[in-house]
DNA sequence: GGGCACTTGTTACACTCTATCACACAACTT
DNA sequence: AAGTTGTGTGATAGAGTGTAACAAGTGCCC
Protein backbone atom coordinates (compact mmCIF):
# COMPACT_ATOMS: atom_id res chain seq x y z
CA UNK A 1 0.00 0.00 0.00
CA UNK A 2 1.22 3.12 -0.64
CA UNK A 3 -0.60 6.31 0.32
CA UNK A 4 0.10 9.58 1.47
CA UNK A 5 2.75 10.90 4.05
CA UNK A 6 0.94 11.84 7.32
CA UNK A 7 2.50 15.02 9.43
CA UNK A 8 2.02 14.61 13.16
CA UNK A 9 2.14 17.28 15.50
CA UNK A 10 4.14 16.67 18.50
CA UNK A 11 3.39 18.05 22.11
CA UNK A 12 5.90 20.03 22.34
CA UNK A 13 4.85 22.10 19.89
CA UNK A 14 2.62 23.81 22.51
CA UNK A 15 6.30 24.92 24.24
CA UNK A 16 7.10 27.03 21.58
CA UNK A 17 4.68 30.14 22.50
CA UNK A 18 6.78 30.79 24.97
CA UNK A 19 7.95 34.09 24.91
CA UNK A 20 11.31 34.61 24.08
CA UNK A 21 12.16 37.97 22.56
CA UNK A 22 15.55 37.00 21.63
CA UNK A 23 14.36 35.27 18.10
CA UNK A 24 13.47 32.06 18.66
CA UNK A 25 11.55 31.50 15.80
CA UNK A 26 15.16 30.97 14.35
CA UNK A 27 15.55 27.83 16.10
CA UNK A 28 11.64 27.09 15.85
CA UNK A 29 12.26 25.30 12.32
CA UNK A 30 14.37 22.94 13.86
CA UNK A 31 12.52 22.09 16.61
CA UNK A 32 9.52 21.95 14.97
CA UNK A 33 7.16 18.84 14.57
CA UNK A 34 7.23 19.66 11.08
CA UNK A 35 9.81 17.53 11.00
CA UNK A 36 7.79 14.11 11.56
CA UNK A 37 6.14 12.40 9.08
CA UNK A 38 5.44 8.80 8.28
CA UNK A 39 6.72 6.29 6.13
CA UNK A 40 5.03 2.97 8.04
CA UNK A 41 2.28 3.21 5.40
CA UNK A 42 5.27 2.60 2.35
CA UNK A 43 5.24 -1.12 1.35
CA UNK A 44 8.01 -3.38 2.78
CA UNK A 45 8.75 -0.84 5.86
CA UNK A 46 10.13 -2.79 8.47
CA UNK A 47 10.86 -2.18 12.37
CA UNK A 48 14.29 -2.78 13.70
CA UNK A 49 15.90 -2.27 17.18
CA UNK A 50 19.14 -1.26 18.55
CA UNK A 51 20.69 -1.15 21.60
CA UNK A 52 22.93 1.67 22.97
CA UNK A 53 26.00 1.96 21.08
CA UNK A 54 25.23 0.05 18.33
CA UNK A 55 25.40 1.03 15.13
CA UNK A 56 22.46 1.35 12.20
CA UNK A 57 25.18 2.15 9.85
CA UNK A 58 28.97 3.57 9.50
CA UNK A 59 30.44 5.56 7.01
CA UNK A 60 31.62 4.22 3.49
CA UNK A 61 28.62 1.69 3.87
CA UNK A 62 26.26 1.07 1.01
CA UNK A 63 23.14 3.25 2.02
CA UNK A 64 20.81 0.45 1.55
CA UNK A 65 18.03 1.71 3.67
CA UNK A 66 16.67 4.72 4.84
CA UNK A 67 15.58 5.10 8.37
CA UNK A 68 12.69 7.10 10.40
CA UNK A 69 13.17 6.82 14.59
CA UNK A 70 10.48 5.75 16.40
CA UNK A 71 11.82 5.77 19.59
CA UNK A 72 15.50 6.58 21.09
CA UNK A 73 17.65 8.98 19.69
CA UNK A 74 20.80 8.56 17.20
CA UNK A 75 23.75 10.63 16.57
CA UNK A 76 24.80 11.38 13.27
CA UNK A 77 28.29 11.96 13.37
CA UNK A 78 31.94 11.77 11.40
CA UNK A 79 35.26 10.67 12.58
CA UNK A 80 38.63 12.40 11.57
CA UNK A 81 41.05 10.00 11.36
CA UNK A 82 42.95 11.01 14.11
CA UNK A 83 39.88 10.62 16.19
CA UNK A 84 38.35 13.71 16.51
CA UNK A 85 34.75 13.37 15.68
CA UNK A 86 31.71 16.09 15.16
CA UNK A 87 27.96 15.29 15.26
CA UNK A 88 26.17 17.00 12.97
CA UNK A 89 22.66 15.69 14.38
CA UNK A 90 20.75 14.13 16.88
CA UNK A 91 17.73 12.28 15.59
CA UNK A 92 14.85 11.87 17.85
CA UNK A 93 11.93 10.37 16.96
CA UNK A 94 10.18 11.20 13.74
CA UNK A 95 13.26 11.93 12.30
CA UNK A 96 14.53 10.49 9.38
CA UNK A 97 18.33 9.43 8.88
CA UNK A 98 20.14 8.23 6.06
CA UNK A 99 18.41 10.46 3.46
CA UNK A 100 20.88 11.69 0.63
CA UNK A 101 22.03 11.55 -3.31
CA UNK A 102 24.84 9.71 -2.03
CA UNK A 103 25.51 5.83 -3.00
CA UNK A 104 27.54 5.18 0.41
CA UNK A 105 27.08 7.33 3.79
CA UNK A 106 28.68 9.70 4.39
CA UNK A 107 28.19 9.47 8.21
CA UNK A 108 28.01 7.10 10.83
CA UNK A 109 25.05 6.73 12.79
CA UNK A 110 25.04 5.45 16.63
CA UNK A 111 22.13 4.53 19.05
CA UNK A 112 22.29 6.63 21.63
CA UNK A 113 19.90 4.62 23.80
CA UNK A 114 17.75 1.62 23.10
CA UNK A 115 15.90 2.49 19.39
CA UNK A 116 13.21 1.30 17.71
CA UNK A 117 13.65 2.49 13.73
CA UNK A 118 11.19 2.01 10.67
CA UNK A 119 13.39 1.16 7.83
CA UNK A 120 12.45 1.33 4.29
CA UNK A 121 15.47 0.46 1.07
CA UNK A 122 16.39 3.29 -0.12
CA UNK A 123 16.01 2.06 -4.18
CA UNK A 124 12.53 1.14 -3.40
CA UNK A 125 12.12 4.39 -2.01
CA UNK A 126 13.39 6.51 -4.73
CA UNK A 127 11.54 4.63 -7.11
CA UNK A 128 8.22 5.09 -5.23
CA UNK A 129 9.24 8.86 -4.87
CA UNK A 130 9.79 8.77 -8.76
CA UNK A 131 5.92 8.06 -9.76
CA UNK A 132 4.53 9.82 -6.38
CA UNK A 133 5.55 13.72 -5.97
CA UNK A 134 3.75 13.20 -2.20
CA UNK A 135 6.76 11.17 -1.34
CA UNK A 136 9.28 12.87 -3.38
CA UNK A 137 8.05 16.58 -1.81
CA UNK A 138 8.00 14.38 1.81
CA UNK A 139 11.66 14.22 1.42
CA UNK A 140 12.44 17.35 0.31
CA UNK A 141 10.57 19.01 3.34
CA UNK A 142 12.53 16.52 5.90
CA UNK A 143 16.21 17.36 4.11
CA UNK A 144 15.14 20.90 4.43
CA UNK A 145 14.45 20.43 7.73
CA UNK A 146 18.15 18.66 8.29
CA UNK A 147 19.61 21.41 6.13
CA UNK A 148 17.51 24.02 8.64
CA UNK A 149 19.67 22.26 11.62
CA UNK A 150 22.88 22.06 10.19
CA UNK A 151 22.82 26.10 9.46
CA UNK A 152 21.55 26.55 13.17
CA UNK A 153 24.32 24.57 14.22
CA UNK A 154 26.98 26.10 11.41
CA UNK A 155 25.85 29.69 13.38
CA UNK A 156 26.18 28.43 16.92
CA UNK A 157 29.65 26.84 16.64
CA UNK A 158 31.50 29.50 14.19
CA UNK A 159 29.97 32.40 16.27
CA UNK A 160 29.22 31.52 20.03
CA UNK A 161 31.34 30.93 22.65
CA UNK A 162 31.13 27.97 25.03
CA UNK A 163 28.14 29.49 27.48
CA UNK A 164 26.76 30.25 24.10
CA UNK A 165 26.40 26.87 22.18
CA UNK A 166 25.53 25.18 25.60
CA UNK A 167 22.70 27.57 26.22
CA UNK A 168 21.59 27.20 22.33
CA UNK A 169 21.78 23.83 22.67
CA UNK A 170 19.42 23.23 25.43
CA UNK A 171 17.10 25.63 23.92
CA UNK A 172 17.47 24.12 20.64
CA UNK A 173 16.40 20.36 22.95
CA UNK A 174 13.66 22.72 25.10
CA UNK A 175 11.82 23.56 21.71
CA UNK A 176 12.12 19.45 20.31
CA UNK A 177 11.20 17.77 23.09
CA UNK A 178 10.47 19.86 26.26
CA UNK A 179 7.93 18.32 28.88
CA UNK A 180 6.30 20.85 31.55
CA UNK A 181 6.62 19.67 35.14
CA UNK A 182 4.41 22.20 37.13
CA UNK A 183 5.06 25.30 34.64
CA UNK A 184 8.89 24.71 34.58
CA UNK A 185 10.19 22.71 31.38
CA UNK A 186 12.42 19.75 31.74
CA UNK A 187 14.69 18.84 29.40
CA UNK A 188 15.86 15.08 28.80
CA UNK A 189 19.41 14.45 28.12
CA UNK A 190 20.02 10.97 26.73
CA UNK A 191 23.50 11.71 25.40
CA UNK A 192 26.58 12.13 27.52
CA UNK A 193 28.82 14.67 27.90
CA UNK A 194 31.27 13.68 25.61
CA UNK A 195 28.36 13.56 22.80
CA UNK A 196 26.97 17.29 23.50
CA UNK A 197 30.88 18.17 23.42
CA UNK A 198 31.29 16.51 19.99
CA UNK A 199 28.19 18.15 18.37
CA UNK A 200 29.40 21.79 19.75
CA UNK A 201 32.77 21.59 18.80
CA UNK A 202 33.45 21.61 22.34
CA UNK A 203 35.44 19.17 24.80
CA UNK A 204 33.52 17.34 27.11
CA UNK A 205 35.64 19.41 30.31
CA UNK A 206 34.19 22.11 28.77
CA UNK A 207 30.75 21.56 28.39
CA UNK A 208 31.02 20.08 32.23
CA UNK A 209 32.46 23.14 33.63
CA UNK A 210 29.79 25.44 31.68
CA UNK A 211 26.55 23.50 32.90
CA UNK A 212 28.11 23.55 36.34
CA UNK A 213 28.23 27.53 35.88
CA UNK A 214 24.86 27.91 34.35
CA UNK A 215 23.78 25.98 37.59
CA UNK A 216 25.03 28.37 40.16
CA UNK A 217 23.86 31.16 37.71
CA UNK A 218 20.38 29.54 38.83
CA UNK A 219 19.27 29.38 35.31
CA UNK A 220 19.06 25.65 35.28
CA UNK A 221 19.01 22.87 38.06
CA UNK A 222 19.96 19.39 36.70
CA UNK A 223 19.18 15.91 38.60
CA UNK A 224 20.81 12.40 37.61
CA UNK A 225 23.58 14.70 35.60
CA UNK A 226 20.68 14.07 32.84
CA UNK A 227 17.49 15.66 33.46
CA UNK A 228 17.68 19.40 33.04
CA UNK A 229 14.98 21.81 34.43
CA UNK A 230 15.27 25.38 32.90
CA UNK A 231 14.60 27.45 35.80
CA UNK A 232 14.62 30.88 33.48
CA UNK A 233 14.27 30.11 29.79
CA UNK A 234 14.32 33.81 28.83
CA UNK A 235 17.87 34.84 30.54
CA UNK A 236 18.85 31.02 28.81
CA UNK A 237 18.10 32.28 25.28
CA UNK A 238 19.71 35.89 26.53
CA UNK A 239 22.66 34.18 27.42
CA UNK A 240 22.50 31.89 24.14
CA UNK A 241 23.20 35.01 22.10
CA UNK A 242 25.56 38.22 23.43
CA UNK A 243 23.02 41.55 23.55
CA UNK A 244 24.94 44.02 21.64
CA UNK A 245 25.89 46.62 23.89
CA UNK A 246 26.03 50.45 22.55
CA UNK B 1 6.67 24.58 -20.40
CA UNK B 2 7.66 22.47 -18.33
CA UNK B 3 10.56 20.10 -19.13
CA UNK B 4 12.81 17.56 -17.47
CA UNK B 5 15.47 19.12 -15.71
CA UNK B 6 19.01 18.89 -16.78
CA UNK B 7 22.35 18.12 -15.43
CA UNK B 8 25.56 19.05 -16.17
CA UNK B 9 29.03 17.91 -16.42
CA UNK B 10 31.43 21.06 -15.23
CA UNK B 11 35.01 21.30 -16.34
CA UNK B 12 36.00 21.62 -13.11
CA UNK B 13 34.60 17.52 -12.72
CA UNK B 14 37.66 16.03 -14.24
CA UNK B 15 40.23 17.43 -11.67
CA UNK B 16 38.79 15.36 -8.87
CA UNK B 17 40.31 12.53 -10.17
CA UNK B 18 44.09 13.85 -8.52
CA UNK B 19 45.08 11.52 -6.47
CA UNK B 20 44.85 13.04 -2.80
CA UNK B 21 45.42 9.77 -0.43
CA UNK B 22 43.91 11.64 2.06
CA UNK B 23 39.70 10.59 1.76
CA UNK B 24 38.97 13.45 -0.71
CA UNK B 25 35.94 11.39 -1.83
CA UNK B 26 34.44 13.13 1.30
CA UNK B 27 34.72 16.96 0.48
CA UNK B 28 33.65 15.83 -3.18
CA UNK B 29 30.24 15.37 -2.98
CA UNK B 30 29.84 19.27 -1.91
CA UNK B 31 32.16 20.24 -4.49
CA UNK B 32 30.45 18.05 -7.23
CA UNK B 33 28.99 19.03 -10.32
CA UNK B 34 26.40 16.88 -9.67
CA UNK B 35 24.55 20.16 -7.63
CA UNK B 36 23.79 21.46 -10.91
CA UNK B 37 20.83 21.40 -12.46
CA UNK B 38 18.83 23.62 -14.95
CA UNK B 39 15.60 25.69 -14.09
CA UNK B 40 15.43 27.68 -17.05
CA UNK B 41 13.03 25.80 -19.19
CA UNK B 42 10.52 26.08 -16.30
CA UNK B 43 7.90 28.58 -17.12
CA UNK B 44 8.00 32.13 -15.96
CA UNK B 45 11.69 31.89 -15.26
CA UNK B 46 13.29 35.46 -15.28
CA UNK B 47 16.85 36.09 -15.60
CA UNK B 48 17.93 39.26 -12.71
CA UNK B 49 21.37 40.76 -12.62
CA UNK B 50 22.71 41.99 -9.12
CA UNK B 51 26.03 44.48 -8.42
CA UNK B 52 28.59 43.29 -5.69
CA UNK B 53 27.41 43.56 -2.69
CA UNK B 54 23.73 43.87 -3.30
CA UNK B 55 21.14 41.64 -1.44
CA UNK B 56 19.01 39.13 -3.39
CA UNK B 57 17.27 38.72 -0.23
CA UNK B 58 17.34 39.21 3.52
CA UNK B 59 16.76 37.63 6.13
CA UNK B 60 13.32 37.74 6.71
CA UNK B 61 11.40 38.15 3.90
CA UNK B 62 8.53 36.35 2.61
CA UNK B 63 10.31 33.67 0.42
CA UNK B 64 8.36 34.34 -3.18
CA UNK B 65 11.45 33.44 -5.48
CA UNK B 66 13.67 30.61 -5.77
CA UNK B 67 17.10 31.58 -7.75
CA UNK B 68 19.34 29.53 -9.82
CA UNK B 69 22.97 31.07 -10.12
CA UNK B 70 24.11 31.69 -13.74
CA UNK B 71 26.99 33.46 -13.07
CA UNK B 72 28.81 35.18 -9.75
CA UNK B 73 29.04 34.51 -6.53
CA UNK B 74 26.45 34.72 -3.57
CA UNK B 75 27.15 34.22 0.08
CA UNK B 76 24.60 32.64 1.72
CA UNK B 77 24.68 33.89 5.55
CA UNK B 78 22.92 34.81 9.13
CA UNK B 79 23.59 37.64 11.11
CA UNK B 80 23.48 37.55 15.24
CA UNK B 81 22.32 40.70 16.90
CA UNK B 82 26.16 41.94 17.94
CA UNK B 83 26.81 41.59 14.49
CA UNK B 84 28.62 38.84 14.24
CA UNK B 85 27.76 36.76 10.89
CA UNK B 86 28.11 32.94 9.83
CA UNK B 87 28.34 32.67 6.30
CA UNK B 88 26.71 29.18 5.73
CA UNK B 89 27.73 28.58 2.41
CA UNK B 90 29.00 30.21 -0.86
CA UNK B 91 26.94 29.88 -4.00
CA UNK B 92 28.28 28.83 -7.82
CA UNK B 93 26.74 29.08 -10.71
CA UNK B 94 24.20 26.03 -10.72
CA UNK B 95 24.19 25.83 -7.14
CA UNK B 96 20.25 26.78 -5.96
CA UNK B 97 19.94 29.29 -3.14
CA UNK B 98 16.26 30.31 -1.50
CA UNK B 99 15.00 26.75 -1.45
CA UNK B 100 13.49 25.31 1.51
CA UNK B 101 10.00 24.75 3.32
CA UNK B 102 9.38 27.97 5.21
CA UNK B 103 7.85 30.98 4.22
CA UNK B 104 10.16 33.20 4.87
CA UNK B 105 13.71 33.51 4.71
CA UNK B 106 16.09 32.32 7.18
CA UNK B 107 19.20 33.77 5.90
CA UNK B 108 20.82 36.23 3.55
CA UNK B 109 21.79 35.98 0.28
CA UNK B 110 24.25 38.68 -1.09
CA UNK B 111 25.97 39.13 -4.54
CA UNK B 112 30.14 38.91 -3.99
CA UNK B 113 30.45 39.34 -7.53
CA UNK B 114 28.65 40.80 -10.28
CA UNK B 115 25.68 38.13 -10.32
CA UNK B 116 23.41 36.80 -12.59
CA UNK B 117 20.48 34.77 -11.19
CA UNK B 118 17.52 32.90 -12.61
CA UNK B 119 14.53 33.44 -10.53
CA UNK B 120 11.29 31.43 -10.43
CA UNK B 121 8.78 31.84 -8.59
CA UNK B 122 8.74 29.95 -4.90
CA UNK B 123 4.66 29.10 -5.31
CA UNK B 124 4.97 28.01 -8.56
CA UNK B 125 8.05 25.67 -8.19
CA UNK B 126 6.49 23.63 -5.74
CA UNK B 127 2.80 23.65 -7.43
CA UNK B 128 4.75 22.02 -10.29
CA UNK B 129 6.95 19.73 -8.29
CA UNK B 130 3.59 18.60 -6.90
CA UNK B 131 2.61 17.18 -10.01
CA UNK B 132 6.06 16.27 -11.70
CA UNK B 133 8.20 13.98 -9.73
CA UNK B 134 11.08 14.77 -11.33
CA UNK B 135 11.01 18.47 -10.19
CA UNK B 136 10.52 17.21 -6.85
CA UNK B 137 13.06 14.77 -6.87
CA UNK B 138 15.96 17.28 -8.40
CA UNK B 139 14.77 20.07 -5.78
CA UNK B 140 15.51 16.99 -3.05
CA UNK B 141 19.03 16.27 -4.96
CA UNK B 142 19.69 20.27 -4.56
CA UNK B 143 19.15 20.21 -0.91
CA UNK B 144 20.71 16.94 0.02
CA UNK B 145 23.76 18.30 -1.33
CA UNK B 146 23.27 21.29 0.46
CA UNK B 147 22.94 19.51 3.40
CA UNK B 148 26.36 17.35 2.39
CA UNK B 149 28.05 20.76 2.34
CA UNK B 150 26.87 22.26 5.29
CA UNK B 151 27.86 19.07 7.16
CA UNK B 152 30.91 19.28 5.70
CA UNK B 153 31.79 22.60 7.08
CA UNK B 154 30.18 22.11 10.36
CA UNK B 155 33.16 19.04 10.82
CA UNK B 156 35.60 21.48 9.92
CA UNK B 157 34.55 24.35 11.77
CA UNK B 158 34.03 21.84 15.16
CA UNK B 159 37.18 20.19 15.40
CA UNK B 160 39.24 21.56 13.03
CA UNK B 161 42.16 24.16 13.88
CA UNK B 162 42.46 27.26 11.70
CA UNK B 163 45.03 25.76 9.39
CA UNK B 164 43.44 23.09 8.71
CA UNK B 165 40.02 24.84 8.02
CA UNK B 166 41.62 27.09 5.57
CA UNK B 167 43.68 24.36 3.79
CA UNK B 168 40.21 22.49 3.91
CA UNK B 169 38.61 25.54 2.28
CA UNK B 170 40.88 25.84 -0.33
CA UNK B 171 40.81 22.43 -1.29
CA UNK B 172 36.97 22.39 -1.45
CA UNK B 173 37.05 25.65 -3.84
CA UNK B 174 39.52 23.60 -5.87
CA UNK B 175 37.39 20.98 -6.14
CA UNK B 176 34.61 23.31 -7.12
CA UNK B 177 36.23 25.80 -9.29
CA UNK B 178 39.86 24.73 -10.07
CA UNK B 179 41.20 25.57 -13.61
CA UNK B 180 44.39 24.60 -14.49
CA UNK B 181 47.61 26.68 -15.81
CA UNK B 182 50.81 24.76 -17.23
CA UNK B 183 49.99 21.96 -14.57
CA UNK B 184 48.98 23.61 -11.57
CA UNK B 185 45.59 24.48 -10.24
CA UNK B 186 44.83 28.01 -9.15
CA UNK B 187 41.74 28.84 -7.38
CA UNK B 188 40.21 32.09 -7.73
CA UNK B 189 38.86 33.63 -4.42
CA UNK B 190 36.33 36.11 -5.58
CA UNK B 191 34.98 36.80 -1.47
CA UNK B 192 37.03 39.15 0.80
CA UNK B 193 39.19 37.80 3.60
CA UNK B 194 36.66 39.06 5.61
CA UNK B 195 33.79 36.88 4.52
CA UNK B 196 36.61 33.25 4.66
CA UNK B 197 36.77 34.54 7.99
CA UNK B 198 33.07 34.48 8.54
CA UNK B 199 32.38 31.18 6.78
CA UNK B 200 36.14 29.26 8.79
CA UNK B 201 34.63 30.49 11.87
CA UNK B 202 37.75 32.84 12.05
CA UNK B 203 39.00 36.12 12.37
CA UNK B 204 39.97 38.17 9.32
CA UNK B 205 43.59 38.29 10.96
CA UNK B 206 43.74 34.88 11.57
CA UNK B 207 42.97 34.30 7.75
CA UNK B 208 45.30 36.78 6.63
CA UNK B 209 48.37 34.80 9.12
CA UNK B 210 47.08 31.40 8.05
CA UNK B 211 47.44 32.25 4.32
CA UNK B 212 51.01 33.80 4.72
CA UNK B 213 52.14 30.40 6.69
CA UNK B 214 51.08 28.32 3.81
CA UNK B 215 52.58 30.90 1.20
CA UNK B 216 55.47 30.61 3.52
CA UNK B 217 55.73 26.86 3.22
CA UNK B 218 55.27 27.20 -0.08
CA UNK B 219 52.38 25.35 -0.34
CA UNK B 220 50.62 27.89 -2.16
CA UNK B 221 51.19 30.80 -3.78
CA UNK B 222 48.95 34.00 -4.25
CA UNK B 223 48.85 37.15 -6.79
CA UNK B 224 46.59 39.88 -6.57
CA UNK B 225 45.37 38.54 -2.85
CA UNK B 226 42.83 37.02 -4.86
CA UNK B 227 44.09 33.65 -7.57
CA UNK B 228 45.44 30.74 -5.31
CA UNK B 229 47.89 28.80 -7.41
CA UNK B 230 48.03 25.40 -5.26
CA UNK B 231 51.73 24.04 -5.50
CA UNK B 232 51.39 20.98 -3.78
CA UNK B 233 47.58 19.57 -3.12
CA UNK B 234 48.90 16.65 -1.75
CA UNK B 235 50.64 18.82 1.36
CA UNK B 236 48.05 20.88 1.16
CA UNK B 237 45.68 17.73 1.86
CA UNK B 238 47.59 16.41 4.35
CA UNK B 239 47.64 19.99 5.83
CA UNK B 240 43.08 20.33 5.80
CA UNK B 241 43.22 17.26 8.40
CA UNK B 242 45.95 16.01 11.33
CA UNK B 243 47.31 12.74 10.38
CA UNK B 244 46.95 9.98 13.35
CA UNK B 245 50.39 9.58 15.39
CA UNK B 246 50.57 6.22 16.94
C1' DG C 1 48.00 64.81 -12.37
C1' DG C 2 47.98 65.23 -7.36
C1' DG C 3 45.68 64.86 -3.10
C1' DC C 4 42.18 62.79 -0.32
C1' DA C 5 39.00 59.47 1.57
C1' DC C 6 37.93 54.82 1.82
C1' DT C 7 38.58 49.87 1.53
C1' DT C 8 41.20 45.73 2.06
C1' DG C 9 45.01 43.07 3.57
C1' DT C 10 49.04 42.30 6.66
C1' DT C 11 51.68 42.23 10.88
C1' DA C 12 52.63 42.85 16.09
C1' DC C 13 51.60 42.24 20.87
C1' DA C 14 48.98 41.44 24.99
C1' DC C 15 45.25 38.96 26.52
C1' DT C 16 41.39 35.48 26.83
C1' DC C 17 39.08 31.60 26.33
C1' DT C 18 39.31 26.97 25.70
C1' DA C 19 42.09 22.70 25.39
C1' DT C 20 45.05 19.69 27.77
C1' DC C 21 46.53 17.08 31.56
C1' DA C 22 45.61 15.40 36.00
C1' DC C 23 42.92 13.51 39.48
C1' DA C 24 38.82 12.80 42.64
C1' DC C 25 34.46 10.82 42.94
C1' DA C 26 29.98 8.30 42.16
C1' DA C 27 27.40 4.58 40.10
C1' DC C 28 27.41 0.35 38.21
C1' DT C 29 29.53 -4.42 36.80
C1' DT C 30 32.02 -8.34 37.49
C1' DA D 1 37.14 -5.49 46.10
C1' DA D 2 38.57 -4.27 41.73
C1' DG D 3 37.47 -2.63 37.31
C1' DT D 4 34.72 0.22 34.21
C1' DT D 5 32.30 4.20 32.79
C1' DG D 6 30.86 8.74 33.21
C1' DT D 7 31.05 13.25 35.54
C1' DG D 8 33.12 17.21 37.95
C1' DT D 9 37.01 20.31 39.03
C1' DG D 10 41.77 22.34 39.40
C1' DA D 11 46.17 23.97 37.25
C1' DT D 12 48.55 25.11 33.24
C1' DA D 13 49.52 26.15 28.45
C1' DG D 14 48.52 27.47 23.97
C1' DA D 15 45.84 28.70 19.89
C1' DG D 16 43.38 32.18 18.33
C1' DT D 17 41.37 36.85 19.36
C1' DG D 18 41.14 41.89 19.92
C1' DT D 19 43.11 46.00 19.20
C1' DA D 20 46.02 48.52 16.91
C1' DA D 21 49.14 50.44 13.44
C1' DC D 22 50.59 50.30 8.90
C1' DA D 23 50.82 49.28 3.77
C1' DA D 24 48.76 49.11 -0.66
C1' DG D 25 45.12 49.74 -3.85
C1' DT D 26 41.00 52.26 -5.77
C1' DG D 27 37.84 55.79 -6.82
C1' DC D 28 36.85 60.55 -6.73
C1' DC D 29 37.21 65.43 -6.74
C1' DC D 30 39.40 69.60 -7.51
Amino acid sequence: MLNTLTVERSPAADHQSLDCHIRQTRTVPIASSERKGNLSRLDRASVRHFESKEHIFCEGDPRAHVFQIEDGVVTIYQMLNDGRRQIVDFAYPGDFVGLGTTSEHVFSAEATSPTRVLCVGASALEETARSDPRIALQLYKAVSLELSAARALLVAIGQRSAIERVSTFLIMLHGRTASAQGGVSVVHLPMRRADIGDFLGLTIETVSRTITKLRLMRVIEVSHGTDVRILNLQRLAGLSERQASH
